[in-house]
DNA sequence: CCTATTAATTTCATCTTTCGAACTAAAGGG
DNA sequence: CCCTTTAGTTCGAAAGATGAAATTAATAGG
């Protein structure tokens, strides 16, 4: 029962590091070389893992560590046998619930996509049940397109917009949707059978972001998402500690600043988010209206066209939203002193108008040494990285589960 | 190599739970009895368990758990022995370094207290060399003090008042010393030839606080210590994720605010900590000057004696810290969704100063389900929390050296 | 083409840890 | 006194890990 816990290790190294040789498995996780060889022999008795054909080739290309080792692409002795997860374990899905989108994606075991979908709807139109009817009928087309008996299914990851509980991981609050504290899990769960895991939008994309760049998966790092809203997610050596992410987009900045959605003043958010910068634009520019009060992606694209033709008002809006930025940025280093702090998400694609403010506001607002031991990465990634960290999230979760079950 | 973790695990769930018999550990561990019972016994051979003698007595004194067990000072069957930790094994020394003042505590293996001392002295006139002998002659005053022979000494705790680098363990900078980035372990460490363990004060108070009562010991908790400084420590599980703490001192209120001793303007501490407070009150009081820069504790006590007498003035400025500190408790349970916040420090000792702002603050700055989701407690702990949490954190390391050294 | 060299992996005997089942120990209750 | 209850121990058996040595598969060099 408290033992055999190095099959999980195992698994763990090769989800993390992508296709290893037995060697290597046997260095990362401190076994020895026939505890590593029995291991594997198990697990790929079990289907879990398998063999790669074109081993060494791959090896030394993929792998630019330490000392020059793998320079030519052959060496001496034995070529190594790479061993990966094998895809065809099982399939995953993921959703990402947001502002009248949801998107889905089904992937297979190793985290690769097999077939996604992208439904435009009103969201906030739906109750819940009709959001878990139409959230079922994704995953079952997913299935479909890709012929996947039920049986393969091995998990669901949901990604939502908005704030949700860590510990019941019910929904309390999301922009994209009229309905509160419901749950979206459980209805899921019973649908299909399998483990439904739910997490914040702003950690899902900073697992994707992280798992994506080795130095960024080591130690802590926060990931700032900047869109329709503000969210940040933290992971600690590749894990998202907290599956509900943080409110940070809620610290206030003036107890009388500008309304905020979410019923108080002055928060970051109502700086720097889209929907408060095309709210402002508007007051005093001739905009179309926004679609329940959040701005499509043209409409953002088009605001920023007029910034760029020299609107003093709107380069006004944009220095403001860098420095809301600024005290996002400042507020995250000076309370969790991350090794990494990552921007990310469709609104820094403004990131250019508001840097100016964004950079003077950082220096007043962090400590000098504190701002100088912490690297800020700029992330403007595409809004496939949701649905992609919540595949490596619901991932993390099966592969834990299977592994308590085979003990 | 990789296998004998139970051994660290059993030592940790008796240094967590006190006392518990066999059975318990069973339970706690998910261990079988015959495990228990060998790995037990080996390590009483090690002395590093023993049995206590009056058994089921204090067990159900003890023990306020789960379902009506221990009602009766006796039940029906065999009596359970109870295992604890051996006060004998070893000893600890904890070293508090604040302004003017230095605080020494050698503590069993227990983690009990056999001895203390507190050195009054201008602690900003001393260079690093001379900071570590008087550490270094400190901790020899408690060995002899307590008749403790060197090979007993088993780790020291050093915990600063001021900023740490978690990473490399060095002092960067630390408002009771004029000396910036040394390091003050490895010469300690050279002097006695054991591990010794750095950390900010507030996460020492964090553990000590949160050690002491077991409902804060689950979840994430987040403790503020309001006094010559403000920082914070967070403790997940009971365990100190983060040595170098926080610095949410120096989140920033308004550029444009009272002067920080950090070099910048309108820190959280600029209007909350101890110096500050009085500086401000001196510009319109007749108070006596303080030593380089730092109030006494009578000062203080002075300070708050007259804004009990009515001056306008003064209880303005105390309802400024209050916002103060209510921008501090919003920023991070925005950042951080703690389980708990605890408020500590000999700051809150004008707490019922601060109150009214604080709460009316507070209201506007957090978003209220986050609020309440949150528990926040007062705890104006006494300063030997300091030495206690620190006696605490490098019991932890001890443990986890011994038992890999063991294995 | 053959052989030495090198490196990856497996085999094998051994050791440690843990577990299930049966057993002993110490109390209370009838 | 014997039964019941609860705590803890003893005793093979089984699982899991290890070091040393063997095996395998490639390259380099003659």
């Amino acid at each position: 029962m408290a033992r055999g816990s190095n099959r999980g290790r195992l698994v763990d190294v090769l989800r993390r590091q992508g296709p290893l040789p037995r060697v290597e498995l046997a260095r990362s996780t401190g076994l020895s070389f026939p505890a590593i060889s029995g291991l594997t022999s198990r697990l790929i008795a079990e289907e879990l893992l398998c063999e790669t054909e074109t081993a060494a080739t791959s090896w030394s290309d993929d792998t630019d560590e330490e000392d020059a080792d793998g320079l030519n692409g052959r060496r001496r002795g034995r070529p190594a046998v790479l061993l990966t997860l094998n895809p065809e374990f099982g399939r995953i899905i993921a959703i990402s619930v947001r502002m009248n989108l949801i998107e889905t994606l089904i992937a297979d075991f190793r985290g690769s996509g097999l077939a996604q979908s992208r439904l435009a709807l009103p969201t906030r139109a739906l109750d819940a049940g009709a959001l878990c009817d139409l959230m079922i009928a994704q995953i079952n087309a997913m299935l479909e397109a890709t012929a996947t008996p039920r049986h393969q299914l091995l998990g669901i990851g949901i990604a939502l917009q908005g704030m949700v509980n860590a510990d019941t991981g019910r929904t309390l609050w999301s922009p994209a949707l009229s309905i509160t504290d419901v749950d979206l899990a459980t209805p899921t769960r019973q649908a299909f059978g399998v483990e439904v895991v739910m997490a914040n939008d702003a950690v899902a994309v900073a697992l994707a972001l992280t798992a994506a760049e080795p130095a960024l998966a080591q130690g802590l790092s926060a990931t700032i998402m900047v869109g329709h809203g503000i969210g940040m997610g933290v992971v600690v050596d590749g894990e998202a500690r907290w599956g509900a992410g943080s409110e940070i987009g809620h610290v206030k900045l003036a107890p009388d600043g500008p309304q905020c959605r979410c019923g108080q003043r002055g928060c970051i958010e109502a700086y720097l988010a889209d929907y408060a910068l095309y709210r402002d634009a508007r007051t005093f520019l001739d905009l179309p209206p926004a679609d329940s009060q959040q701005p499509s992606e043209a409409q953002m694209a088009l605001l920023r066209e007029r910034a760029l033709g020299g609107d003093p008002r709107l380069e006004h809006l944009f220095q403001q939203a860098g420095r809301a930025l600024a005290e996002a940025v400042a507020a995250t280093i000076s309370v969790l002193r991350p090794h990494h702090v990552i921007l990310a998400g469709p609104g820094l694609q403004a990131f250019d108008m508001m840097r100016h403010a964004y950079e003077e506001r950082l220096e007043q607002a962090v400590l000098p040494w504190l701002l100088k031991s912490t690297a800020i990465y700029l992330r403007p990634s595409e809004s496939a990285a949701i649905v992609d960290g919540m595949v490596l999230r619901t991932l993390r979760v099966v592969d834990r589960n299977h592994m308590e079950a085979t003990e």
